[in-house]
DNA sequence: TTGTCAGACTTGTCAGACAAGTAAGATTGG
DNA sequence: CCAATCTTACTTGTCTGACAAGTCTGACAA
């Protein structure tokens, strides 16, 4: 009747006892040396631990400071999403389709229940998409913006359900803006999409959203078509180069845009 | 010029290497020692670099045999959302809100494609779902049905879309179906779905799956509207114990209903 | 008051060792 | 010759003690 502790256990245990409260962004006492004599097992044992729990976004451990509590973010499940799909067969074509669906009602909701902050954001985004003479600066601001879209809708799980495809929406986003036409093309029905969420308008901003991402769907038919690791390998590699991943692009992107935490 | 690998970078080279290929039930090579001693680092680094892998269900690690590569599946990315939902607010409603529109959109493409398989597979899941005296049975056959649907919508990314939010879905199932009352409503609803889609009546299946599901809806609009968090954790631990988390099962229920594997 | 620096923290990593589990060949009994 | 058992060489999982690298604090000196 001793204790062989799982890793799980003790994870769950830590979690309850120094995440579940809202006390966000404190340290967490001096976890090593610390939380391991404190429970019996060894440092490493406890390392593992929290490197799970890290993994799952919950904290984050800063070499010579220590554990902080993070906050829920919408691309903590983005990860895993994407090593999944790139796994399978999808295609481009799989990836717009549910995006038409997901991103219709996201526009719908939007518009009945955006906050002026919202709008406020939405517009600086747009902004700042119009404007941009890189390509990456205009893909960042597109993602904002339908991110953003997600947030308005005020509902966490439509959040998260979006940004668990956000890094290869990203993606295909790099993929078509590299297009001047297709861009000339999108840039009206932003406006219309945006008018519409400020006019409280659901249906307007419901088929402004289904006629830009079948925008996308009738000039790229061709590539659409391939597994999407393919293509999205080769775009990001040449645009973000080796240094940088697409998820360190986006998470640094998002923040730009004061999407830092979920909800 | 030497070698400060990241763990990153070792992540990715090994995933090149060892999973992108399509020989998936093999083995990697001795792991640990073999490995490390190959790429020049510990075999306590390289360990981390395996645990992030097996995070995102790439791989599986069995004590005394060695690491095996593993296919995508549905679940690998619920972990994460799972609990980054449970750390915001987000409640029953919006997990409906997101399911209703998520799911309408399912029954309408399995109605437009499932194949003769997934009609079989989905009529055993319904008769199990008929004949089932437990409630974890019957929640286990409810489950299998929805995942089903996403399944014969081709549509990969549709599928982990819905996997991702499955654990969630499930705790709500177990909600509702303690309830004599709501099973017998939704009995007939589950058939007409799986007859509209044996016609390949898409516009009748959209419509069955949203009354489904706005029955939930209606009945329990009082619990709807606090904490997934609460109410879950609530019934799981009366339903299953402490000993399995809601993942493991659901991981064998799928399994049980041959949906072990992503597409 | 201000700048510098030494010490006491933190996490990250390493090497070597051992336990527990598995698989397969060698050995022994029939 | 066949079959059951056992030894042995693997595997992963964990522990211990140690050191490097980063960060903060506070004392000390100009």
């Amino acid at each position: 009747m001793n204790t062989p502790i799982t890793q799980d256990k003790l994870a769950m245990e830590l979690t309850r006892r120094y995440i579940v409260g809202d006390e966000s962004v404190d340290s967490l006492m001096p976890s090593a040396r610390v939380l391991a004599e404190e429970y019996g097992v060894s440092r490493l044992f406890l390392r593992e631990v929290l490197a799970g729990l890290q993994r799952q976004g919950l904290i984050e451990t800063v070499p010579g400071r220590g554990v902080y509590v993070r906050k829920p973010h919408m691309l903590d499940a983005a990860k895993n999403v994407h090593t999944t799909l790139r796994q399978s067969a999808a295609t481009g074509h799989n990836l717009i389709e549910a995006r038409a669906n997901l991103e219709q009602e996201t526009a719908r909701l939007a518009a009945l229940r955006a906050t002026d902050d919202d709008i406020e954001q939405l517009e600086i985004a747009l902004l700042a998409f119009e404007s941009a003479s890189e390509l990456l600066a205009r893909a960042e601001a597109d993602i904002a913006f339908h991110s953003l879209l997600a947030k308005a809708t005020q509902n966490p799980v439509l959040q998260v359900m979006f940004g668990s495809i956000t890094t290869l929406t990203f993606e295909i986003m790099l993929r078509s803006l590299a297009d001047p036409e297709t861009v000339a093309k999108g840039a009206p029905l932003h406006h219309t999409i945006l008018n519409a969420v400020k006019d409280k308008n659901p249906e307007l901003a419901m088929k402004a959203m289904s006629q830009h991402l079948h925008l996308a769907e009738d000039t790229y038919a061709s590539d659409l078509s391939i597994p999407l690791s393919e293509v999205a390998s080769r775009i990001v590699k040449e645009v973000l180069g080796d240094s940088r991943t697409v998820h360190e692009v986006l998470e640094q992107a998002l923040k730009k845009y004061s999407m830092d935490i979920l909800r």
